[in-house]
DNA sequence: CTTGACTCTGGAATCGATTCCAGGGTGCAT
DNA sequence: ATGCACCCTGGAATCGATTCCAGAGTCAAG
């Protein structure tokens, strides 16, 4: 048994989280979550709110909120200020890429799935010691593909 | 003026497919382009058909494949084998990945777009100087987003 | 010849979130 | 007092594709 009354350790946080111990001290050192106070033996001892900051964390996350802008909106936050607007201005621009990345994605779906089916036909009728020359079909067929520069990541 | 008769420089072969002449270069060494024959003074020469390998290694890129399976392929192609079924099997699962991925973006959208339109009217409404609070709406709202662990990325 | 544009090498850096590591404490229970 | 599970530290590694770097060499034009 563990002595509950002081507060949570990391590990604890990180099983009532979905995440690993690592990553709950990750999240520290890079200013996400706050410095928790130790016990004698040097155990971070986080009080229960801790587990809605990290809760709030992975969704940010997950909607492609960054840890860097996460942990400027919320020191922001955590001293009193107001970061709504900058929030949901990070939101707006989330949602755009989001959208540009999905259009980008279904392009790349559409011409993929006319690929596969004129490659399985293609292979099908194909002396199986022949060469289809399946990859040789998408060279200069001039059709259309997003030529994305831009890095559109979200989650790990 | 350059003397073209004797074949490509790595530059050339870079400006002629929109590719940096070190993605070249790095194209070489992991495999994926062979190791061209070189001037006498050192430089590489490619002949004109490294353009269409440069251009279908792009493709495939944009498509899901990875350097890693296009030098593993290329290489058994080059040697005569017939990596078609392979390509083939590879395709299939990137368009399947790509449908999953395209499914949770949508999922994540369709939240975010919602999350938006509801930040902006509450933000409307609430005096500039206190708190919307956002961010905290973003947690145990129990609803939908998708709960990725895999990595699903495409492109540079 | 000198300048300037190009090329060579291979190893390191980049992006971001997470994980891993080794060497060393803590704390509770047999 | 011995074991065992947990925790501490901070720096390095991971994923993949690309880029960057310094120091050196090539080559054509002026
Ligand atoms: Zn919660
Ligand atoms: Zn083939
Ligand atoms: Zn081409
Ligand atoms: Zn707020």
């Amino acid at each position: 048994m563990v002595g509950n009354g002081a507060g949570l350790r990391s590990g604890q946080v990180a099983e009532m989280t979905g995440v690993s111990p690592d990553t709950i001290r990750h999240y520290e050192r890079i200013g996400i979550l706050p410095h928790p106070p130790r016990s004698c033996g040097g155990y971070r001892l986080y009080s229960a709110d801790v587990i809605e900051r990290v809760h709030l964390v992975r969704r940010a996350l997950q909607l492609g909120f960054t840890l860097a802008e996460l942990s400027e909106i919320l020191r922001v936050r955590d001293k009193g200020g107001i970061p709504c607007r900058r929030v949901l201005h990070l939101a707006e621009e989330k949602l755009r890429s989001l959208e540009h990345q999905i259009a980008e994605l279904r392009q790349t779906q559409t011409y993929m799935k006319s690929l596969v089916r004129q490659w399985r036909s293609k292979l099908a009728l194909t002396d199986p010691s022949s060469k289809a020359l399946l990859l040789h079909s998408l060279i200069d067929d001039g059709s259309s593909l997003p030529n994305t520069k831009k890095k559109l990541r979200r989650r790990k």
